[in-house]
DNA sequence: GCCCACAGGGAAAAATTTTTCCCTGCCACC
DNA sequence: GGTGGCAGGGAAAAATTTTTCCCTGTGGGC
């Protein structure tokens, strides 16, 4: 386990939002669990681009802080289904808040980026 | 300037919308501006627990999304204020729903997060 | 026995972001 | 001339996150 050295400034609302969400893939495996795909092996087939290590890291961290919870059933080999505990639930529209944000604006923002010239006043229309 | 090596994934707007407020201190610089601390050394000053440089660079990524745009004065020498442009404006809703939500959930987070073993099924009060 | 799918994690490398240190130039004040 | 506030950036170090590689164990099918 990687122990930090700076601590963390997590009283705020907002970066307690952003260190839920703000992992590299979360976005994604969130939703895939709001879409029923809901086992691990199941999400590493969706998420092909992306290594299972990776995604079981995200899980686990989204199961820490109480966002999903792991149903195992008692079978041999074990099978795992993640659910929305709810909370992660009250999560949903958030994202969709974000979601609907960058598409309405990703055209604008890459535009941006590729005309950026450091101290140029630019009024892209919206 | 750092260069990329493994290309970003921007077409989902959540993506577009986490990689603009992301930084580990923008949602604090963008408050900042919000309450009309809007010239650099003014931010430097609310943000004494941040280095200088690290402010600077987070206004320069927020100025080529085009969320921040500088009111360079003619004066000499020369005074600088950072202002939303009109996507930067809708940001902030955006920016409350998270923090709101944060807030809400802060304390179940944190709870659980010190609580976590793994495995254990959890369902604390929410 | 061998190979497959399944769930999962340790250790190290690579990539990325954040931080520190130090530099530029402008002007004002003493 | 020295000091201070202002706006800003290069280079390198440190911290953090992401990725790769390889390992554990279970059971099923052939």
């Amino acid at each position: 386990m990687y122990e930090r050295k700076i601590p963390e400034l997590l009283d705020c609302g907002l970066a307690v939002a952003l260190k839920v969400i703000g992992g590299k893939w979360k976005a994604w495996i969130l939703d895939c669990i709001n879409r029923g795909v809901a086992r691990p092996s199941a999400i590493h087939r969706e998420m092909q681009e992306v290594a299972p290590r990776i995604i079981n890291m995200h899980l686990k961290e989204l199961e820490e802080y109480g966002i999903l919870y792991k149903e195992v059933y008692a079978e041999s080999p074990a099978r795992v289904e993640y659910r929305f505990t709810e909370v992660g639930k009250s999560l949903l529209p958030v994202l969709a808040t974000l979601e609907t944000w960058g598409n309405t604006h990703k055209e604008f923002i890459h535009r941006n980026i590729e005309i950026y010239q450091p101290g140029t006043c630019r009024f892209l229309p919206q």
